[in-house]
DNA sequence: CGTTGTCCTTGACATTGTCAAGTTGTACTC
DNA sequence: GAGTACAACTTGACAATGTCAAGGACAACG
C-alpha cells in the first residue's frame, strides 16, 4: 500500500499501470498483453502481476480509475451556459475522447472486472449516482422514480452510443467526403440535446437550472 | 467454393463459423480462441485457417453475415402499426439481441476486418444504406442531406448505445430490484420513439406511411 | 541477529496464433 | 485409366502468451 521509497519517481504500479492505458488506447483492449505492458513499463514479465494479481486485476483497476474520473468529470459540469442535457452529453463524450484506454474497457462487462472486484464496483456505483443526478438536473425532481430512471438510460443509450460509435465503430468511416467529422459530433450533439430538452417540456417537466 | 459434395451434413465452413459465434456469444470476442473453435467443430487446428485464413478472417466473416442480416432485418420491418422510429429501434435491438455473437464483432472496427475485408465492407455498405432510407421514412424526404445525416446519426446512437449497454454494459446490473428488465427496455424504446418523433414534428418534418 | 514483510525477478509449463509441409480424395484431361 | 491438378484438410513445429512456483533483495521491527 505504502509506495516504495526508493523509487522516487513515480512507483512501478502507476507505470505499469500507464503502459497498459497506452496499449488499450492504441491497439484496443485484445491487444493488451501482460509482458507486452511489462516490456513497456521497463520491468519483468511479473511484476505486473505482484500489483493486480492477473489480467483481469489490471482491467479492473483500469475500469476503477475511470469510474472516478467520469464521476469527477460529472460533478464538475458547468451548467450556467447550456441546457443539462447538453452539458452532460458534453462531459461524457469528452470523457470517453479524452481517456479513450479507460473507456474501452469500463463498459465491457466481460472485461471490466465489475462483477469480481468490489472497489471497482464501488466507483461505477459512485459515477452512476452522479449520472441519476444529472438526470434529474434535465427533466426535474418533480418526475417519478420509474420516469427518471428510463429516462436516464434513455440518455445514457444515446450518450453511450454516439461515443462508442465514434471510437470504435463504423461511424467516422461512413461521413460522406467534404463532411467533416467535429462539426457533425457537434451537429449530433446539438440534435439530440434539443430534441431531450424538446421531450422534457412535452412531458410537463421542469428543468432545473440555467 | 463449391461445398464438398462428401459431407452432406452441412459443411466445415458452417460448423467453423458456428463454433465461432457460440463462443463470441457465450465469452466474448477476447475469448475466441482459433483452437477452442476447431475442437468445438471437431476438426484439426488448422482447419478454420483453410477457411478463413486466419484469426481476422474468421471475425470479418462473422461481421459479412451480420451485416447481411442486418440488412435483412430492416428490410422486413413493419411500419403499418407503428412509427417508423420505434419500429426502427425495435429492429435493432432485437438484432442486437437475437445475433448476439455477431453483434459484438461488427461494431468494434479493431476485430470486424472491414478495413481489410472488402467483402465484409461491402454488406456493411449495403445495411447502412438501409439505415438511410428508415432515417427517411422517418423525417421524411423533405429534410436535407445534412439533415438527414444527423438524424441518421443520432438514431443510430440511441439504439446503439441501448442495445450495447443490454448486452455488455453495466446497465443491467444497475437495475433497481422489483424492476423488471424487458418491461424497462420497452419503457426506454417507447420513450426514445415518442421523444423522436416528436422531434421530428418540431422539426416541421412530414415522416412517411403510418 | 533473526524474522517478517513488501517488491520484485528468474524459471518453467501449458496454451495460443500461425507458418510449413504433408496427405487424402475428387475431378478433369489425354 | 493413368496422370495431373487442386481443394480440403492434417500433423508438426515455433515463438509468444498467461500464469504458477520459487526464489532474492532490501527495509522494518523485535
Amino acid at each position: 500500500m505504502v509506495p516504495a521509497p526508493h523509487d522516487q519517481l513515480g512507483d512501478v504500479r502507476r507505470l505499469v499501470l500507464d503502459a497498459a492505458i497506452a496499449i488499450i488506447e492504441a491497439d484496443g483492449a485484445e491487444s493488451l498483453s501482460m509482458r507486452e505492458v511489462a516490456r513497456r513499463a521497463g520491468v519483468s514479465h511479473q511484476a505486473p502481476y505482484h500489483y493486480f494479481g492477473d489480467r483481469s486485476g489490471i482491467l479492473a483497476a483500469i475500469s476503477e480509475e475511470g469510474f472516478a474520473q467520469l464521476a469527477h468529470a460529472f460533478r464538475e459540469v458547468d451548467f450556467s451556459n447550456t441546457s443539462p442535457a447538453k452539458a452532460g452529453f458534453i462531459a461524457y463524450l469528452g470523457f470517453a475522447r479524452k481517456h479513450v484506454g479507460h473507456f474501452r474497457v469500463m463498459f465491457r462487462n466481460d472485461i471490466c472486472g465489475l462483477a469480481t472486484h468490489q472497489a471497482a464496483a464501488l466507483t461505477a456505483e459512485d459515477a452512476f449516482n452522479e449520472l441519476l443526478l444529472m438526470v434529474s438536473r434535465t427533466i426535474g425532481v418533480s418526475a417519478s422514480e420509474a420516469e427518471q430512471l428510463t429516462f436516464a438510460i434513455m440518455l445514457w443509450s444515446q450518450a453511450h452510443g454516439l461515443a462508442t460509435l465514434i471510437l470504435d465503430g463504423p461511424l467516422m468511416n461512413r461521413l460522406p467526403v467534404g463532411v467533416d467529422a467535429e462539426s457533425q459530433i457537434q451537429a449530433v450533439i446539438e440534435l439530440a440535446s434539443q430534441m431531450v430538452s424538446l421531450q422534457a417540456t412535452e412531458m410537463g417537466l421542469v428543468p432545473q437550472g440555467h
